[in-house]
DNA sequence: CAAACATTCAACCCTTTGGTTGAATGTCGG
DNA sequence: CCGACATTCAACCAAAGGGTTGAATGTTTG
């Protein structure tokens, strides 16, 4: 699975989604992060696995204690396959009319 | 599932992506689509329906054939919550230093 | 009309996902 | 040392995802 595949399906879930939010305020212990949540330590234990995978958070164990920090960088990969379709939604254009208007080829 | 998350998923497959790649070039008919794929047109069918159901193509139907456009907008939902978080790749900072340096709430 | 074509529908299959519970591991505090 | 605590590991389960094949539907064309 490719970086971009990898983040991108470690944000679509809305659970890992609301964590990051979380953590975005600042670290937090695994505990403290699923507090909030109404399902199982163990299932937030999971998605922070996942997070983890896509670099979208780092860990730091002190003891008995896990640390969980948000790291932005790997939204760079979206923000930049995003901006790649900038075009078809800015202004008042979309769909193909862009394609015809930016890459003209022939006059019918 | 709410419109990001739908978004999201859309976009989190990379089939899908390549397909509106192929898409953001001009519209297309089904079996044009899947040409290049290798995978079964009933594959790809299903992924046009992912995609139109997240709103990223828009379907004519013209006699048995069905023009596939592409269609941007939903991007926005990405983008704009991809910029939430930019602060935290832009320049040098990273991580929660970033919390402390916009939102310093106490001296220790 | 009949055959070829474009596409979807339906059923099926395997793998992944998101969740659960229960046990294991390791650490802290009295 | 022992019990409480923080977290993960492991096994399990139901549902969803992504693919297949085969049939159905509707359209074009010779």
């Amino acid at each position: 699975m490719d970086n971009l595949t990898t983040v991108l399906d470690a944000i679509s879930h809305p659970s890992r989604r609301a964590i990051l939010e979380r953590l975005s305020k600042g670290p937090s212990r695994v505990t403290e992060i699923a507090e909030p949540f109404d399902m199982s330590l163990n299932a937030v234990s999971k998605h922070l696995k996942v997070l983890e995978g896509a670099g979208l958070i780092r860990r730091e164990v002190q003891g008995r204690e896990h640390f969980i920090e948000f790291r932005g960088e790997p939204l760079r990969l979206v923000s930049a396959w995003v901006h790649h379709y900038e075009q078809f939604w800015s202004g008042h254009l979309d769909r193909f009319e862009q394609h015809f208007k930016t890459k003209r080829k022939k006059k019918p």
